[in-house]
RNA sequence: GGUGUGGUAGUUCAGCUGGUUAGAAUACGUGCCUGUCACGCACGGGGUCGCGGGUUCGAGUCCCGUCCAUACCGCCA
């Protein structure tokens, strides 16, 4: 038995109990004629003591520990002397009357403690000593409770969790593909899946109604903060449903989440917004609705002053900047400087201030009366105190940037906080994005995805731009969470839909008739959806990062740093893919 | 593919307008210390200043290139 007990269990109600722990050691500190141990393992810290007349082999034993080596030590539990309350087991510690050294350690490279001295690249390379350390631990066991959670709940209202294939049929819409060269079939490729989207609607087809997987993801894009190219999605869809249905359930689901792990509880049904909404009012498909500062259309109160910035744009919008009348020039300018970056895009930054006492001053005096300004002001809500913020050009260009500046003011007021939650589903998205680049139309959601009925006839007039979908996501404080749809299960309107996005019907039946076909055999109505299961991570533990959620994460590049990975290959093994290189420009 | 930021001791960083032998903290090593828990005290070892080139009497510092890391834009049905 190498331990009966964790280095987080011992109490005072232990006292006088002989103990065996195992561990790693975190810290010795060596006064002279007593030698005190920190001893930890995932469960916490205990203090051990060896003493004066400890026996020499057990001084001998504690005079050879370093940092991470790890030991065994029997030892009787004591009430201390002086007691430590920042500590669970700080009541008591263990007098060693034998330790036994099971492995030493090379000096680690950052400090394995709550707050590390290493930095982001060499954690990764030793991501295995950086898990050692008890954020990445809570971190660990925050996911594993999530994942039991999601499984007792889908469990619960009848979900069945099912596996699909990772090596599967590469279709080109969307993401890049990872490909897996087949040996058997030379000069043939799988493909990881994006999603299990296919999968699972043949899984409707084959009759299993509720169907749920915690699933790995692949896809080769570039990554951020919140994006690696293996991911897991908790993956659902149902049949014989609505969009009502289907949203109804998971919003249970969510608050079951929040209720169980995070202890939150919400009272008001989660908001619903549709799609264009949440684009005019908060310049954003993943509005943060933790705050106000609403965006408002101005375009008719700033056309018409001889002001030519605003009179050759399209579209002017404003909000109010809650409490930011104080703004000195500098901070304004900072702002200015923000929006003007490149990844921002802005050609500059219109202000109006209100001041406390309901005073007016704007960066366009010149232009606009006071009571035009005032209009203004009134439009967009600003109160005494407020500062308005004004951008405008091309419609959606001008929102998406002023919803970056609203972002940055709410993060300088604080108004981000990651304690409090803001659900939303965002609804009735636009069926169909036109890409400039390529002159086509491209599915928003995926190309299974059904129109709104009431917008169906679109498809005659042409206006593929206008139709909505009956797709949804769920947002919580800016982030998408999830997403799906309700799915097409008839084939005239499946081929209406591939029609529309360009494919002819060879095109259509070389990528998705496996699909086409399988619904010829009785396909049932449904519809789903997937949620990030990283994402939902990283929101309820409260980081940015996805990769703080990922045991053994990628870095920016797309590279495993601890394995090295990717590598070349032997020949040998490329010999008998029949594959051959080129050398990279 | 693009933009910003960074790369100096094992680690985290400082190093000004270019100017002696490149510093601090921490970690590490040795010694002392009976109540520490960020133990303390003393001493010590530790550097290809990412790499390559250039300017200069002289480069950690300035310039060019490059590599790496990171955040974002493009991209992510």
């Amino acid at each position: 038995m190498y331990r009966s007990n964790t280095c987080g269990e011992l109490r005072a109600t232990n006292v006088g109990q002989t103990v065996t722990l195992a561990g790693w050691v975190q810290k010795v500190r060596n006064l002279g004629a007593m030698t005190f141990i920190d001893l930890r393992d995932r469960y916490g810290i205990t203090q051990i003591v060896v003493e004066e007349h400890s026996d020499e082999a057990t001084k001998e034993a504690a005079s050879k520990l370093g940092r991470e080596c790890v030991v065994q030590v029997v030892g009787r539990v004591i009430e201390r002397e002086s007691k430590n309350a920042k500590m669970a087991t700080g009541d008591i510690e263990v007098v060693a009357e034998k330790i036994n050294i099971l492995n030493q350690a090379v000096i680690p490279p950052f400090t394995i403690e709550e707050n590390s001295d290493g930095g982001d690249d060499l954690r990764m390379k030793y991501r295995y000593l950086d898990l050692r350390r008890p954020p990445l631990q809570r971190n660990m066991i925050l996911r594993h409770k999530m994942a039991q959670e999601i499984r007792r709940f889908l469990d619960g209202e009848g979900f069945l969790e099912i596996e699909t294939p990772y090596l599967i049929k590469s279709t080109p819409e969307g993401a890049r593909d990872f490909v897996v060269p087949s040996r058997m079939n030379p000069n043939e490729f799988y493909a990881l899946p994006q999603s299990p989207q296919t999968l699972k609607q043949l899984l409707m087809v084959s009759g299993y109604d509720r169907y749920f997987q915690i699933v790995r993801c692949f896809r080769d894009e570039d990554l951020r903060a919140d994006r690696q190219p293996e991911f897991t999605q908790i993956d659902c869809e149902m049949s014989f449903v609505e969009q009502e249905d289907v949203l109804e359930i998971f919003e249970r689901w969510a608050r079951y989440m929040f209720k169980e792990v995070m202890n939150i509880e919400f009272n008001e049904p989660f908001k619903r917004m549709p799609w264009i909404e949440a684009m005019e009012k908060y310049g954003s498909d993943k509005p943060d609705v933790r705050f106000g500062m609403e965006f408002s259309d101005i375009t008719d109160l700033a056309h018409g002053h001889d002001f030519v910035v605003f009179d050759s744009a399209s579209y002017v919008v404003g909000f109010a900047a809650e409490g930011c009348a104080s703004y000195t020039r500098k901070q304004i300018d900072e702002l200015t400087e923000f929006v003007k970056r490149p990844q921002v895009g802005a050609k500059g930054l219109v202000w109006i201030r209100v001041d406390e006492a309901g005073a007016i001053k704007s960066s366009i005096d010149k232009f606009f009366s006071a009571d035009d300004l005032k209009a203004i002001a009134e439009r967009v809500g600003a109160k005494c105190g407020d500062m308005v913020f004004i951008l405008c050009g091309d419609k959606f260009k001008t929102l998406t940037q002023l919803c970056t500046l609203r972002l940055e003011v709410a993060e300088r007021l604080g108004l981000r906080d990651p304690k409090k939650f803001a659900p939303l589903w965002v609804v009735d998205f636009p069926m169909f994005e036109w890409d400039e680049e390529t002159q086509r139309f491209y599915a928003m959601h995926h190309p299974f995805t059904s129109p709104k009925p009431e917008d169906a006839h679109l498809f005659d007039t042409g206006e593929l731009g206008k139709m909505r979908a009956n797709a949804y996501d769920f947002v919580c404080n800016g982030t998408e969470i999830g997403g799906g749809s309700i799915r097409i299960h008839d084939a005239e309107l499946q081929a209406k839909v591939f029609n529309a996005l360009g494919f002819t019907p060879e095109a259509a039946e070389e990528q998705f008739g496996f699909l086409m076909n399988a619904f010829k055999y009785g396909a049932p109505p449904h519809g789903g959806l997937a949620f990030g299961f990283d994402r939902l991570c990283s929101l309820f533990g409260g980081s940015e990062s996805i990769r703080d959620y990922i045991a053994f994460p990628k870095n920016n590049a797309g590279r495993d740093v601890m394995l090295d990975g990717p590598s070349p290959v032997a020949q040998a093994q490329l010999d008998e893919l029949f594959l051959s290189l080129v050398k990279p420009e």
